[in-house]
DNA sequence: ATTAAATATACGGTAAAGCGTATATTTACT
DNA sequence: AGTAAATATACGCTTTACCGTATATTTAAT
């Protein structure tokens, strides 16, 4: 969750990557985030890319990026692999 | 948590009432919260009155003063127990 | 001293979570 | 058409969580 509302959006495949959990477990996590309405996802072309569900209360996006901008210690190793990852699937512009 | 943070310190037999569940339960439940630094415990007489941890980063209090006082809903129906419950403990002045 | 209230905890069983493996599905590329 | 990449999901197993019951401990009241 503080990594994708770090990057705004992120696919199972940079998860896989920035998290180094098997591809099968982060998509059911990320299925069960969906489920409850903590993330929504966006197809295009091959690639899903998951992001903060921005129907979320308030209260809880705040939670959110207190929790994210007080404690980059929390995502700081998920991020560098996340940067140092290649072939990283272009964003297209229609999206954001 | 919140209604702990609600209420500044609640003891267990409070809690039982208030939440409905077992004393066995609240207990362990409690030890839980305080043994991960989220709780404080001060003994009084024969209670024991748990309260959300001082030390706690200023982030995570937030999260809990922001969850808090956006959702009244999530403890109203464990404040009106509580509030109906007798022969509730009295606090002691060396306390607060 | 005995009893009662408040709390904590040990034990055993049940329920839930979590995961790896295998596989199905969709999309892109040749 | 065939292959490969990305994603989702079903299945079975293992691990963890959770809870009720019983009981120990401490403190207060009689």
């Amino acid at each position: 969750m503080l990594l994708i509302s770090h990057e705004e959006a992120l696919c199972v495949c940079e998860l896989v990557v920035a998290l180094e959990l098997s591809q099968p477990k982060v998509s059911r996590h990320l299925a069960q985030l969906r489920q409850f309405g903590l993330l929504s996802d966006r197809k295009q072309n091959q690639w899903v890319y998951y992001s903060i569900n921005k129907v979320l209360p308030e209260w809880a996006k705040t939670v959110l990026t207190q929790t994210l901008t007080a404690n980059p210690s929390f995502y700081e190793n998920d991020l560098t692999r996340l940067n140092a990852m290649g072939n990283r699937p272009e964003r297209v512009a229609s999206c954001c």
